[in-house]
DNA sequence: TAGGTTGGTGTCAAAAGTACACCAATTTCA
DNA sequence: TGAAATTGGTGTACTTTTGACACCAACCTA
């Protein structure tokens, strides 16, 4: 074994957008924009590239989200590295390294970033997006590339921790959200049912969220009123 | 810029401890062991290493933290990869660099982790040790050797948070406590006054610390009854 | 206009948090 | 041998937070 190790360095990001309804994830297709594969030459994976040569970690995070998703502007955590030595060992991850990376057998440690993002307000994605990126709830990941599970479960994991303390979460929601869906968000991270009453009762002294003067509209019960969030400077 | 990066990838370890008075950060002296150096030839630096080309992350810190210091079985955990492209940017930093790494030059992505460690328990440490590592009380931090005041510093906000959450607090305790370094360590800690009759109100509530049936020995004032923490499996 | 669906509201009891002051047991020094 | 210095140890009253709990309202559809 040599003493004089070189890694490959990559930034994967778990995306977790929320639609007023479940927590979904951002799974892009590996392999080349258009190429046609047979159903099990690919895995879903999270968008993740190698770290150029001159960059930082969180510039990377954000030029690699960029590309693969056209997400611009949205919130990004680094939350943990994963650096197993067997992180790669399926045939077909080993397939793929050989056809799209220069040194396929170099060891990759990744930095696991996550973001939030509002799939209401980021709906309308440029068509490069549309074909290679596609959100999967969360309740319903099929087996995704490399040890790209663990790094998903391990974001949720750090999400839920960051949710009860901070206030990260409204990255999740549209600017215009209901206490319906505020709820619904914590309860989908938390796992656990939440009383309407008694969590309105704790937004009523949160100062940064404030009704608007307005209300839900085409919905099939009774509208509700709309909040956002203010950002305390 | 080429596309290809290479990278060496470090560990380096916070270690925190706690003597019953202050937080303190254990530092090892650059350079070779027993070697002369002007006094302003070295800088003091968190233990770290680098990661060998098969090894797990958290082993490599575990295996370092050993070399360095023989510490063995403490609390470790990964907080945060700092990858700035200029985390190496002293006269100093280059000049060890070039003496001790096969490719000085080469980027350093590090992974920073901290331990807990009661510094009453780990007292007696070999030789080898006391000539190249020594606590240094964290109010009193010199300059440290590349980004290394950020990386304790990031790691003290880690523990901050992660005090408040977890029970890894005890781990910074000699196994027979009292109430009052008890109190000490969380004002130190969070960094803010408690009051004593509530601090023990809260402690009477934690079923997982219980009182011995021992007593202070050799203190210049009245002795304080001994608690211990039992793992609630 | 009836049924389905989500929105919206208050009270009470238990638990937790917060502010606050004095005596006790040991050591050291005069 | 006793006075001073030092930290240990205790309880009460008030405020705030949490948690359990049930019903009517407004919109849509059929």
């Amino acid at each position: 074994m040599s003493e004089t190790a070189s890694f490959d360095l990559s930034i994967d990001n778990v995306v977790f957008g929320f639609d007023g309804e479940k927590l979904q994830v951002l799974l892009i297709r590996q392999g080349l924009p258009g190429e046609d594969m047979g159903m099990d030459r690919f895995h879903m994976a999270v968008p993740g590239d190698l770290v150029l040569p001159h960059e930082g970690l969180d510039q990377a995070a954000s030029r690699i989200l960029s590309n693969l998703t056209s997400l611009e502007g949205v919130y990004l955590k680094q939350f943990h590295a994963f650096g197993a030595p067997d992180r790669v060992f399926g045939e077909k991850d080993k397939e793929w390294l050989t056809r799209f990376r220069p040194f396929p057998d170099r060891r990759v440690v990744t930095i696991g970033y996550y973001s939030l993002v509002s799939i209401a307000e980021y709906r309308p994605m440029p068509s490069s997006f549309a074909s290679r990126a596609e959100w999967c709830p969360l309740s319903d990941m099929p087996r995704l590339a490399f040890d790209h599970n663990d790094i998903v479960m391990a974001g949720l994991e750090q999400l839920k921790e960051d949710v009860a303390h901070h206030n990260i979460i409204f990255e999740l929601l549209p600017k215009k959200f209901t206490l319906g869906q505020f709820q619904r968000l914590h309860e989908i991270i938390l796992n656990k049912r939440l009383d309407k009453r008694n969590f309105r009762k704790i937004v009523k002294r949160m100062a940064d969220v404030v009704a608007l003067d307005e209300k839900q509209e085409g919905v099939l019960h009774k509208p509700a009123q709309l909040y956002t969030y203010r950002k305390p400077d």
